[in-house]
DNA sequence: CTGAAAGCGCTTACAG
DNA sequence: CTGAAAGCGCTTACAG
């Protein structure tokens, strides 16, 4: 009796192409063929219970689910991406997700994204720029649908790229007269602008400033100068640190600050960390907050208006900029052609000091 | 003249199938045929160029990489993955990278694993086990080599079902003897056990809960009430708030712990933000800290202790985490077969009162 | 409501 | 160092 084939074909993997050469293959190597034989059914249908069930009729459709169920299997979307050319993936592309300030948005989108069928990708780009241009290529190579940028793309050759993609794109976090796509954001430059203002009605005569260089708080610091020099105040003392903003950093560049201006009486903060730790410094210092040294944050953490109630801080709705940008790229993927773009705004809240 | 071919077949895409069914495909469409046709190669060695350059003669890798270039082409990694069965993926699933808890940890990992070609696919499970469960068929649908999870896996068909995939899984930010693979944690009843022992040291005589319902706070409370009922504290008054935490609901949750329990002098609450929470309350109350009432906290944040300097907490070192976890996976796709383990413990934090 | 054929864009395993 | 053939596991576009 030569070549005598399997008895037990309950679970047989025949069919499984004659070299076997490649052994991989993920959840037990179970393929769509596999369901499709042990129900009688073709692929196509397997296909289809997954993809579109209203198209199976209902006792078909139970029954490949059973098999489904009794085998474990997993639809591999590696090959049903690349055959239908929809991937369900779509990419964030964020700085950083530590100490907070995107992580909130971040979340929802993901939350909201992945409620409608679609993963996220998160891809780290630092805070430099060639990075980004190369983690773009990493990313595109995962053929998304949509993106999610952080702030306004910076290269015009990362802008031209993405554009030719064709696909839906966000940027968030920032605003811009000539946004790739679609955005949903708010304008660091007026942030700057408003919280100028808000040192001026309080009648602070040496507004500085601690920001890390780059772009966006460049704006927001910016936006301050230009405020300022409207009123007169052309001379702005000023330390620049590196990013990512941290709470030493804050805590080191303010007595540096007023080393070269002991006169300083209100610094406006790049983020709520440096606020912070520049918080520390003055108390370390002696100094009384807000009515010796006003001090000034930004971002979107409750906890630091929470637990420091001297804080004044720009807030941002992190939230609602995340949801409206899933919101945006679903309602493309459902065809709504808009060219969706939003301001969400900022406010300056400062609690009244106890 | 029947049948005019094309004349300019520079950038021809000829080859592409009669009946062009397939209309998308991102990045132009560009094929590794493409690009060979153009450099004079076949798309073995283009496919080198990209995964293996040290195979190819320079000459032929310079020429490559110029048509490339020129093309913009960016290989499509669904057909790359289902080819060779590495996806380049890794799986995190964590219940939420809002409010930072697991931030940082996701933030080091992402970075470890993707400066090594990895990216990684974020999961956000919430806090509920069914859940989790789903959430792994999407992520194992995408064929991940690895998976990083938060907490100990809970269901026993999650755990199997994750053991049969036959990929790399650490669990990491809990405590287990029986890991489905790889760990890296600490124990949440350890730590219970030790903010009890502070607090029976530092002479309190009523010590307080609030906690959120999760897994693993409920570990810390148990390793808290063990240790008090040791010390013949067997009545502990408690708040039980739903996950996740959040400033509010500590806010909250003290007034009603102190309506049932007036002479509570110790609080532990399930996290740095329920602390806050509650310090905040207790401020409105009237309530001087740690003297009165002390609070303790628990997460990775510096931003806690730095604003909150009368908040004793229990600090985790989320950063050697994410680290530790990447080093872990790609040991183990370099080879290295070891069933790490690691418990990185944690440190009960106490500034000086000023 | 269901299926046979062809193809998505890569890489493997040889062979030279 | 380079390439021709076959296959990865799905889905599309028909047709019935």
């Amino acid at each position: 009796m030569p070549t005598a084939k399997p008895t037990d074909a309950s679970i047989d993997l025949e069919g499984r192409t004659a070299s076997a050469r490649r052994t991989r293959g993920g959840t037990k190597g179970l393929r769509i063929t596999d369901v499709a034989a042990q129900a009688g059914v073709s692929p196509i249908t397997v296909s289809r219970v997954f993809n579109n069930p209203a198209s199976v009729a209902p006792e078909t459709l139970e029954r490949v689910r059973q098999v489904v169920q009794k085998l474990g299997y997993v639809p591999n979307r590696l090959a049903g991406g690349l055959s239908s050319a929809r991937s369900r993936l779509i990419a964030a592309i964020v700085p950083t997700i530590a100490h907070s300030l995107f992580s909130e948005t971040i979340q929802v989108f993901s939350e909201t994204m992945s409620r409608a069928g679609y993963e996220v990708l998160l891809a780290l780009s630092g805070y430099s720029d060639t990075n980004e241009e190369s983690l773009l290529d990493t990313v595109l190579s995962r053929r998304p649908e949509g993106v999610l940028l952080t702030g306004v793309a910076h290269t015009e050759s990362l802008r031209e790229r993405l554009r030719n993609v064709g696909i839906p794109v966000v940027e968030t976090w920032d605003m811009t007269d000539t946004p790739i796509d679609m955005l949903v954001g708010f304008s660091h430059y007026r942030i700057g602008e408003a919280v100028a203002e808000r040192f001026l009605a309080r009648g602070m005569k040496r507004p500085a400033l601690i920001v890390a260089s780059d772009a966006r708080a460049l704006a927001r610091r910016a936006g301050f100068r230009d405020r300022l020099a409207q009123a007169g105040m052309t001379s702005v003392a000023e330390v620049i640190v590196a990013p990512p903003s941290s709470l030493a950093t804050g805590k080191s560049a303010l007595p540096q600050l007023l080393q070269g201006a002991p006169d300083v009486d209100a610094v406006f903060c790049g983020s709520d960390l440096l606020a912070i730790g520049a918080l520390g410094a003055a108390r370390q210092m002696g100094l009384q907050v807000p009515s010796q040294l006003a001090v000034c944050g930004f971002g979107d953490l409750d906890f630091a208006t929470e637990t420091t109630p001297q804080l004044t801080t720009v807030r941002v709705d992190g939230t609602r900029i995340g949801v409206s940008a899933a919101r945006f790229l679903l309602d493309r993927f459902n065809g709504v052609h808009e060219r969706a773009f939003v301001d969400v705004g900022f406010s300056v809240v400062e609690r009244e000091s106890a």
